[in-house]
RNA sequence: GCCCAGAUAGCUCAGUCGGUAGAGCAGAGGACUGAAAAUCCUCGUGUCGGCGGUUCGAUUCCGUCUCUGGGCA
C-alpha cells in the first residue's frame, strides 16, 4: 500500500468572511454523510457568539459542527492544538464512514493541517507577558537588536516592524534555549496524511461582499454584539490583550465600551477591519495549490452542483455516502 | 440681500513666498512555521471648483460665477 492510498479524504471549504461557507457546508451535510469540522480560530471560543458569526441553533440542528465552543476566551487555542483536534475528528469520521468537511476562514489552520508545520514549542504565557512588558519598556528596536544577536536567521526573515513574530522568536529562545530557526529547520509533515479537495469560495464582485459585510456587521449590532462584549468585559479573566478580544468586531466594540470612540465609529472601524480580513483571505485563496474556485454569489443550486461535481470527480466513492431523502 | 471662511486623491486635510502637489484614512497587491479574525511589507497624476485676467509660466495673484459652511440682516 502506498502513502496515497493511505491518505484520508477531506474536503476543505475555505473562503473570506461572510462568503457563505456555512451555507454550503450545511447543504453538503444534508446530502452526504459528512462530519463538519470548524476551522475558525474565533468560533472555538465560548461566549463569543454574535460577533463570531457562529452557525445559529437552527443551522446546528440541521448539521452539527465540531470544534465550536471548546475554549473559554481566556484559554489560548493554537494552530498546533487545532491540528491535533482536527486529525482526531478526521479519523473518527473515517471509522464512522463519514466524509470530513473542514469549513472556515482561518487559513493558517488549513495550511498547517494540509501541509504540516515544524515541531515547535508551545508558548508560555508567563514568558509572553514578560516580553510584552519589555516591549513596552524598552521598545521594539531594542528587542529587534537582541533577536539579531540571538537568531539572525529569524531576524532576517521577519520585518523590523513585526512585533508579534519578534516576540515569538525571543520567547522560543527564552523558553527552550534553542533558536526558532533551528526548530523550524525540522522537516515539515502533516499530522496525518490527507487527500484534500480544496474548495475556495471566491465572492465576486468584491463590492458585493463588502456590502454583505456591512449589512452583517449592522445585523450583529442589532443582535446584541455590544451587550455580548459588555458581558465579557465584566469577567475578571478578560483582558484586551487576549486574542479573542482582539478579533474583528470585538476589538472595536471593546474600544467603544472603554470610551475610546463612539459606537458609530466602532461600527465603521469594525466594518473596515472585516473587509481587511476578507482581503487577506482572498490572498491566501488566490495562491492555494490546486484550489477549485466557486463563486458563492452564483445561484445556490448551481453552487452546490458545482461543489458536488468536484467531489465526485475527486472521490467517486462519496456517491455511496448519499443520504436518500 | 450683505459680510466672512472654505472649495486640492474615494474621505479628512496639508502645501505650493508663482515653476502643475503630499500626509493620514479608505482601497489594492503581497507576506505568513503553535496569538493568525493576529502581525507585518509595498503601492499616491489628482481638469488643485468653472470661466476670464495679469504673467514667459497660475493650483498659487486679481476679477467673476457656482457650490458649501458660519455670521449679519
Amino acid at each position: 500500500m502506498n502513502t496515497v492510498s493511505e491518505a484520508l479524504p477531506a474536503v476543505f471549504i475555505m473562503g473570506p468572511t461572510a462568503s457563505g461557507k456555512t451555507a454550503l457546508a450545511i447543504a453538503l451535510a444534508e446530502r452526504y454523510r459528512c462530519s463538519l469540522i470548524n476551522v475558525d480560530s474565533v468560533q472555538v471560543y465560548l461566549r463569543l457568539n454574535v460577533g463570531a458569526a457562529k452557525p445559529d441553533a437552527e443551522e446546528l440542528a440541521r448539521a452539527p459542527h465540531a470544534l465550536l465552543d471548546i475554549r473559554e476566551p481566556w484559554q489560548a487555542y493554537t494552530v498546533g492544538e487545532f491540528c491535533q483536534d482536527a486529525a482526531a475528528l478526521i479519523r473518527d469520521a473515517r471509522t464512522e464512514g463519514r466524509l470530513p468537511v473542514l469549513v472556515g476562514g482561518s487559513m493558517m489552520y488549513f495550511k498547517a493541517l494540509q501541509f504540516g508545520m515544524s515541531d515547535l514549542p508551545t508558548s508560555d504565557p508567563e514568558t509572553r507577558q514578560m516580553l510584552q512588558q519589555r516591549l513596552e519598556q524598552e521598545g521594539l528596536a531594542l528587542l529587534r537588536e537582541e533577536l539579531g544577536a540571538v537568531d539572525p536567521i529569524i531576524a532576517e526573515r521577519t520585518e523590523a516592524g513585526d512585533t508579534q513574530r519578534t516576540l515569538r522568536a525571543l520567547e522560543v529562545w527564552h523558553d527552550t534555549g534553542r533558536r526558532l530557526s533551528d526548530w523550524q529547520g525540522t522537516p515539515i509533515k502533516p499530522v496525518l496524511p490527507l487527500d484534500v479537495l480544496p474548495l475556495a469560495l471566491w465572492p465576486e464582485p468584491r463590492a458585493v461582499l463588502h456590502r454583505r459585510i456591512e449589512y452583517r456587521f449592522d445585523a450583529m449590532l442589532a443582535a446584541g454584539l455590544v451587550e455580548e462584549v459588555a458581558e465579557l468585559r465584566e469577567l475578571p479573566q478578560i483582558t484586551p490583550s487576549l486574542s479573542a478580544m482582539r478579533s474583528v468586531g470585538y476589538r472595536q466594540v471593546l474600544s467603544h465600551l472603554n470610551g475610546e470612540c463612539t459606537l458609530a465609529e466602532a461600527r465603521d472601524l469594525g466594518v473596515i477591519a472585516t473587509r481587511q480580513l476578507a482581503k487577506r483571505q482572498y490572498t491566501w485563496l488566490r495562491r492555494w495549490p490546486g484550489a477549485h474556485f466557486l463563486n458563492p454569489f452564483d445561484d445556490h443550486a448551481t453552487l452546490i452542483d458545482s461543489a458536488v461535481g468536484l467531489m465526485q470527480a475527486w472521490q467517486p466513492s462519496v456517491l455511496h455516502q448519499r443520504i436518500d431523502t
